[in-house]
DNA sequence: AAAAATAGTACCCGGTCGGGTAGGTGTAAA
DNA sequence: TTTACACCTACCCGACCGGGTACTATTTTT
């Protein structure tokens, strides 16, 4: 790994508690050595560069540039960094979106300390480290529905409560053209209709708001 | 506080990362002390009566019994244990449940460790405290729009996308009494149809998945 | 005991919804 | 250069939606 043969660790997330959780945590290993903290993802990638880090832990939910930008960015630059996702919150879709950005691994939130320390050093080695859940939700969830920016600005307004006839006014088209957008939105999200429109949508976090 | 002049403290959260974090942080300080840790509800009030906490520093999403129905059954036990709401991820709508439960406090996932021991401090003397967003999220939402249980069945039928005969025949009542549910359901929301009632209704949280 | 809320049925009516079909653009890949 | 897709228009049609009003019964609250 290095001339110290300890695993060179930097933590990021944007909770004082969690960094200090695991910088204590990691601190009792002999093998582990933490090089740097980090509360968001434009610090995670400065030091990244700087602390020349084995491992990063890494956070997804993060104010400004979230893990996934971050994860992107450092394996862009060095993708002998290895990067854990340790998600406190964060869903699957979000994970598996870190995984397609780069990530190696990715534990969830119910993680023991035990597991957290051996998923350190499975990544460490070069291997990637995927709880059976992640992998499952990975599976089940192939394609993420794509729709376009129009498309999710109609799905928007919809779910403000907007009628066609509104929506049709509102981007300065035609009710059938409000409607034709609406059959597509429909056909590549398996709803019925608007209201389960909206609730897969919410599900798989199309919705900004 | 007690004979040792020691605020004893017990931390109730289901990360093994954020507990490990608040006792370091905790044991650092020589007028505290952790006399426990739980990592679930049903924990967190038997270890209140045997630990005789001054303070109890309360997750509010765990699996099992939650935060707020913890914190309703410890201070019911004995109202001079303070609890302070540590919210990693929990919206101001669980905080204010969580206050109406008899919590003394909460403060938000953002804060930092000087922030969260300041907390605990003023919340042993017997003050109250509240983040400012916080306090003001509680009065943004005064009234909690109430839906009945079973209001909030059939908004939970049409969230999945069914129509009024579907959801009169689930139910085994006439179409129009599923329509006369649906008004009601509107005007309590202030919302026009149904895809507005679905995102109100996500909104404040009245919806469980 | 009276008032209010919940739950349900029933009817009317205009507007909306969703599906089908059939086209017309432009743009961007194969 | 086809092919595909996004975007938009247009028409038809049956079903559905939401609002209004009215009435009954039970439960809860005052």
């Amino acid at each position: 790994m290095n001339k110290d043969n300890k695993i060179k660790v930097l933590i990021v997330d944007d909770h004082a508690v969690v960094r200090l959780g695991l910088s204590t945590l990691l601190g009792y290993q002999e093998d582990l050595t933490v090089v740097g903290e980090a509360d968001d993802g434009e610090s995670a990638v400065r030091l990244s560069q700087e602390a020349k880090p084995d491992v990063v832990i890494m956070d997804l939910v993060m104010p400004g540039m979230d893990g996934v930008e971050a994860t992107r960015r450092i394996r862009a630059m060095d993708d002998s960094v290895k990067i854990l996702i340790l998600t406190i919150f964060g869903t699957s879709v979000d994970v598996a979106r870190a995984i397609a950005a780069g990530a190696n691994g990715a534990i969830m939130k119910d993680a023991s300390n035990e597991n957290i320390l051996s998923a350190i050093r499975t990544i460490a080695t070069g291997k990637s480290v995927l709880s059976p859940e992640i992998e499952q939700s990975i599976k089940d969830e192939p394609v993420p529905p794509e729709l376009t920016k129009r498309q999710l600005e109609i799905l928007h307004s919809v779910t403000r409560g907007l009628s066609n006839p509104e929506i049709a006014k509102q981007f300065g088209i035609t009710v059938d053209g409000a409607k034709a957008h609406l059959k597509i939105i429909f056909s590549k999200l398996g709803a019925a209709n608007r209201s389960e429109a909206i609730t897969i949508a919410m599900r798989k976090h199309l919705l900004k708001s």
